[in-house]
DNA sequence: ACAAGACTAACTACCGTTTGTTAGTCTAGT
DNA sequence: ACTAGACTAACAAACGGTAGTTAGTCTTGT
């Protein structure tokens, strides 16, 4: 909560075009994400937002167009992110078992890095349904390489996998809710938590039919 | 913490013992259950809460003293009723494998079957310091459970689940966002993605460390 | 000079809650 | 059996506060 405001003028001034500062327009993004993540978006205010940046709240303004267009930036962004991050963590893997690691390692990782606006963008209640549609629409890209990847190694264990779709979910939403109890201090580092992750969800696609009894029957 | 309260007529007139109407104050909870889970609780309007019982706002404050009881009534309500779940199903089961799995299975099951309650009461994040404090003991408890269970896995396996909080963490989260998907019409039963989900915790479990590579350091 | 972006001030809408009241019902003294 | 008083739970109306947003103005770097 500290606040780095800068005055106007060095702004401009010195930008050693690698040394990025953040925009004004990144910096309520950034800030808001982190309200939302921590309050909510209804339990949120734009005066509340205002402080964080430091400016008022009329001044939100001359960057979004409403509250809502904030909300929507952050979600639709991150998604976009995530869905990037996890392209170039498959770049290249061919194996399946290689595949679920890199995507939960990346994945992991990523909700861990970002973690306000990886909650955020977990949460489409407040979305409208309009922009909701947008970001759902690349929510599912995004699943349906986790199933893809399922449903590789599930063909090359001959149907260890057994239910992709439930898999998926499941893998899917373990991974996300990482960022509800990591901590700063926690004793491992986010490589490492993503590492164990990775494992378990290895541990798991490779369980879920094999362990669970004679329930064998597809679809 | 569910008032079985009832209209002092109906305590003594024709109640068939098995056809329970509910009291006002359990439908004000059913109600404002559901819409805390669709809508979030700061954007649920004591009169929207009101509408769906067929009141007015008004009269909600005969059965309740504040929205933040009502959230608190749910959120500790559905905190005590998980944890006498997992502790009936785990009765006489002795081993750690089984007892992960009934664990699992008991904790999915019911956050199928009460998944507005379950997801009100996952959401921390509204409840007031108080009352706040009163339903993270019952979480600790309710995972401290789990918790142990892993520790004994752990040691029955000469250590193969290897950091018990954070598989408990990782377990936990996974079966408790089993109503985000969750749909009625969907293929499978509750019953039976209880099983698979309990199938994918054990798999977890015995994953952690014997698949993580060389990392077998302890802490 | 001009555009970008900050500010002050205000508006409208609605939220949680309070107040005062009323109809109906149970309890108890006669 | 009847009635007086207490209790329950509904209602309409209103209050104080605050939310998102808008309009208009001022400042400042180019």
């Amino acid at each position: 909560m500290v606040d780095v405001r800068l005055p106007r003028a060095e702004q401009v001034k010195v930008r050693p075009a690698g040394t990025e500062e953040l925009t004004t327009r990144d910096r309520i993004v950034e800030v808001a994400a982190r309200l939302f993540h921590q309050y909510g978006y209804h339990a949120t205010t734009m005066r509340q937002i205002a402080g964080g940046v430091g400016i008022k709240a009329a001044s939100l303004y001359n960057h979004f167009a409403s509250k809502q267009e904030l909300l929507t930036t952050i979600s639709y962004g991150t998604m976009c992110e995530m869905l990037a991050s996890v392209q170039t963590a498959l770049a290249g893997v061919r194996d399946p078992g290689e595949q679920l690691r890199a995507f939960v390692r990346a994945h992991t990782t990523y909700c861990i890095a970002e973690r306000y606006r990886a909650r955020v963008a977990d949460e489409l209640r407040d979305l409208d349904p309009e922009n909701l549609l947008d970001v759902v629409a690349m929510r599912d890209r995004y699943e349906a390489v986790l199933r893809g990847i399922l449903a590789a190694l599930d063909a090359s264990s001959g149907g260890a996998v057994g239910d992709v779709t439930l898999v998926a979910n499941a893998i899917g939403t373990m991974a996300s809710q990482v960022s509800t109890w990591y901590r700063d201090d926690g004793r491992l580092s986010p490589d490492e938590i993503a590492d164990v992750y990775a494992a378990l969800a290895l541990g798991a696609a490779l369980a879920g039919v094999s362990q669970s009894g004679a329930r064998a029957r597809p679809r």
